[in-house]
DNA sequence: GTCTATACTACGATAGAC
DNA sequence: GTCTATCGTAGTATAGAC
């Protein structure tokens, strides 16, 4: 389909050049297709910006949203153990997602709403993020009840901040773990610790 | 300085628009002078946005410079509790830097640069990241000597985007904590949990 | 629906005046 | 050293053929 092929091509070249760097030209004829196409399917390079971002929030759900239903499904009953071991296949599934080849092309788009927020980012925002923000809580709440609430919510920013420098600052990652690029082991090693922190800082002494 | 000027400029415009999307002409306009002048200066846009990336390392080198000779004084006679201790405080110094607003205009250069290294990453991070990071790597064999090297690197890692993620995914940390913008009490508040995280890792139970 | 042709703007580089 | 003027290229948008 013309329009997907679009889509494909505009997140690659966004998250590579960003809005401005890339060029309409360029996205369409790397689609096989002439620049007009862009206006009539939408409306513009703006148009295909926001496109873009609702067509990556749409592959985050597909991608997280069998586990993440599972989650949700799990956690109303779940003990206080269960539910550390929820939030560790959450984070695992996170940071797999962040480790595969796929998610270079939206991180890099996700990465410059980031920064420099638009109406783009308020769609991957409702369209992506936010129901796994509000099951991560959740979490939090049944894993550290003796916690105030916006600690727990600090704890959500620095649970998020270890799996996105995978993707995030994947050149220093490279650097430190000291190889061009990451290997099995390295990703292994890199899943395991996160669940080791993760588990660690969720049974941490209570009375602290 | 002219030549100051243009590169404080040349680094907020890059970091907002990215190399190609950031015009030499704008950078010039609002550095006060000709477009020519970056020409005569730095030899062309490139030469600008390398220039830039040195200026970077050194306001880093700044910054954090006096603490990180410190903490290197300290460490070679460091027991393992003053080593805790150590990083505790250069993981606090690294999160107030990225949590005060002058490091926006770089960290958005930074961030571009991670995702999508050229020459000018290699500049930052010899010139700046590379000494902090084998502190970090000290501190940690020091700290946990009975995890593998390997292990001790991932949670260099991790460490590193704990920290990071308050300026990186500054969009979402607002969304999570829960307001436009991060007033005092959220800064404090995810500084101490940072604090808590890192103690609560590097005191983890070592048998393993 | 998709393409070609064209209009208009903005880019970076460079030459030359001062 | 700094500016103005100009050149060639590349950007988006749009109108109209098919």
């Amino acid at each position: 389909m013309l329009q997907d092929r679009l889509l494909e091509t505009a997140i690659a070249q966004f998250g590579q050049h960003g809005f401005e760097g890339a060029s309409t030209r360029d996205i369409a004829s790397a689609s096989g297709t002439a620049m007009s196409s862009i206006t009539y399917h939408f409306g513009g390079k703006e148009g295909l910006y926001l496109a873009a971002a609702d067509h990556i929030a749409l592959q985050i759900r597909e991608q997280l949203g069998p586990l993440h239903d599972r989650v949700d499904r799990a956690l109303p009953l779940a003990t206080r153990e269960e539910a550390v071991d929820l939030l560790l296949m959450l984070a695992d599934g996170f940071a797999r997602l962040l480790l595969r080849r796929e998610s270079e092309a939206w991180s890099r788009f996700i990465g410059r709403e980031q920064q420099q927020p638009t109406e783009a980012f308020e769609r991957l925002y409702q369209g992506a993020m936010k129901a796994m923000i509000d099951t991560v809580l959740a979490l939090l709440a049944r894993c550290r009840p003796d916690l105030p609430e916006t600690e727990r919510r600090a704890m959500a920013v620095l649970l998020y901040g270890q799996a996105l420098i995978l993707r995030v600052g994947r050149a220093s990652v490279c650097r430190i773990m000291g190889g061009a690029a990451l290997n099995q082991e390295d990703e292994a090693m890199l899943r395991a610790r996160l669940a080791r922190n993760v588990r660690c800082i969720l049974s941490e002494d209570m009375d602290g």
